[in-house]
DNA sequence: ACCTGAACACCGTTCAAGT
DNA sequence: ACCTGAACACCGTTCAAGT
């Protein structure tokens, strides 16, 4: 009840409104009642995200198509962030969730990334680095959201006035690439998703086949 | 005179302790008087951002050289971040940062990605992920280092007994790779460095040459 | 223009006392 | 075991009043 009275108090009012005293008189009851079933706040907020995560589906491991698997995982963990505000900044500031609903779905993305040939030492720091990122990029988007609109509007356009305003000769490539800015979060996401995971690929690729390959020679940054 | 008291207040005692009335104190007034100077709290954390960043050196583009420089441009963020913990948590919080030490490093930024010969519309969501990325490294890093020392280590302590507990039927992944998960944050950061950069890469080749070119071919993700 | 005291409307958490 | 009222030690921001 006390999980469930918090996620309706975020859902209408954000997360900054869910605090001990606003969920407890949701509850009409004191702030003091729910110490008896959690230990505190931070505890409060993880049986949150485990709410909201628990069912993002999970594909069983194809080898064949560990990129179409991986990227979409990407995608829906992003999703439903980006559908609870506040659920991202959760997952920021939780450092290492450990409720079972999150760990089943980072196990799965282990297995997708395991099955790609990615040597093993490998493999949880893709997994992490690609996790972060993920929610990284729902944070920044529930920012926007979950501001008032009207005033998050009026921030975007002090921030368009302002870079219309810009020195040329001080920040010149700002300038130069004004109208690139433009453009749909969610593409960018996807475009950083494919980026990623061609980065993976290379790796796989330099890792399964050391020397110059005979027959279709692939580049990945050999260099590390 | 606010903000080099407000990151003293940061370094000595962290981001938590930065109140309007803390640092208020330590200038031997009342809160209130801050606002003469300072819209509100969030201006105020725009200001320290600024003043732990404005010093980051940037490179004169180098086409021959943008990976390189890609790579020294992140790991210098992310240095200067992890050793002032709180500014990492402002960057995350504060959107588009609109000050000017920031913008000419992001401006730097995108000079290097321009060289790459990356298509002009994908280099501003190409800067702005790997802006997200090391920001978001950084702070996972400060969350750690800002904790009281024996909380974080308890918690850790916490963390893995708890991992050691998994049911090995439920997350098989998870515990087949439990050693792998031990390792320096700096080293996996650096791994997904090159992994982005690499998946760059792959963007400027696939763009550069659709067909299949004569001498040398490489192979990017071509499938968006 | 800059500063101040006092107030408003909140916080998370603890604790003795109850059932 | 669960709940409660009251308290402790804080918040950000506003505002009338001062210089």
């Amino acid at each position: 009840m006390i999980v469930d009275a918090a996620m309706r108090v975020m859902g209408a009012e954000g997360l900054d409104a869910v605090s001990m005293r606003r969920v407890a008189h949701e509850l009409d009851t004191g702030p003091a009642s729910l110490y008896a079933h959690v230990r505190d706040k931070r505890e409060l907020h993880e049986l949150m995200l485990d709410a909201a995560m628990r069912d993002i589906p999970v594909p069983e491991p194809d080898p064949e198509r560990w990129q179409q698997q991986l990227k979409q995982l990407g995608l829906d963990q992003a999703r439903i962030m980006v559908r609870n505000p506040g659920i991202a900044r959760i997952a920021m500031e939780t450092l290492i969730p450990t409720t079972p609903g999150i760990l089943v779905t980072m196990d799965a993305m282990l297995g997708i990334v395991r099955s790609s040939g990615l040597p093993a030492r490998l493999v949880p720091p893709a997994c992490d680095g690609l996790a972060l990122y993920v929610t990284a990029f729902a944070y920044e988007a529930s920012l926007w959201s979950s501001a008032q609109d009207s005033e998050a509007r009026k921030r975007l356009e002090e921030i368009n006035a302002y870079l219309d305003s810009l020195p040329a000769d001080r920040v010149p490539h700002l300038v130069a690439m004004r109208e690139h800015f433009r453009g749909e979060g969610i593409d960018h996401f996807e475009f950083m998703l494919d980026v990623f995971i061609a980065g993976l690929a290379a790796q796989v690729n330099a890792s399964t086949s050391p020397a110059a390959p005979a027959t279709e020679p692939r580049t990945g940054s050999r260099g590390r």
